[in-house]
DNA sequence: CTGCATCCAGCGCGATACTG
DNA sequence: CAGTATCGCGCTGGATGCAG
């Protein structure tokens, strides 16, 4: 076996833990919706609608984790959190929204793909 | 509510859906395997260690469909089946690559974040 | 308003065994 | 060699209720 056979999974292990966290189904639409400025709780829940208040929470929580998104409270009454994108969260939007641009770009010839594939299978059995 | 709002959705929806076969565990390391050339089923299993048969088939299937990856069957005996990337598929290398450079250049900072998000947890509890 | 805890259904995915 | 079929566990993620 080539020795780059096993490089290629070794350096794709770091890029694999990150892909999964671009690929979930919330994070993107988090980061995207903050691109603009902080966002309160409840603000970003609209945006991103119909995610539910337990997927924002653990989203969030993930993100922060993952130093993409600060997270500031003002103890006021009633409480007031703000999310905000920080540098690094702000860094990934630029490969992101390159691969939206390319999603949009190429969605009808993907749906056309599914299509011509799901007939062909239906004519096959 | 702002119309803006519901067009961030709207527009993010085949977005979403695609970054879900990019975030999927396995779509990603085998577009990235195929990269040079046209593969064989087992050549991509052992390239994609430690893949299971049935997720390569799976996620083969899928790729298929979406119009990433042509299938070439030539029946001799042992059949051969030759998995390729079609011009769609090499197209979307590039935006991946592009995050796979990001993801490279800043898992450090993230592996940074997670241990200070951790260690302010349990200082916390 | 913000967020955690609990319960629960669905299915993603791995292991294994079998076919052409 | 290249798949398909079946089973089963664990995790994801939705609904609801409670707390600060």
């Amino acid at each position: 076996m080539k020795p780059g056979n096993n490089e290629l999974i070794d350096r794709c292990r770091p890029v694999r833990t990150i892909l999964s966290r671009v690929g979930d189904k919330w994070s993107v639409l988090i980061v995207i919706a903050l691109r603009e400025g902080p966002m309160r709780f409840n603000e970003i829940k609209r945006a991103a609608e119909p995610i539910s208040q337990r997927m924002l929470t653990l989203t969030l929580k993930g993100l922060e984790r993952d130093g993409l998104v600060s997270r500031t409270v003002t103890p006021s009454k009633p409480p007031r959190v703000d999310y905000e994108l920080t540098a690094l969260g702000h860094s990934l939007r630029e490969p992101v929204e390159a691969l939206g641009r390319w999603a949009f770009d190429h969605h009808a010839e993907i749906d056309d793909a599914q299509t011509r594939f799901d007939e062909a299978e239906l004519a096959s059995e």
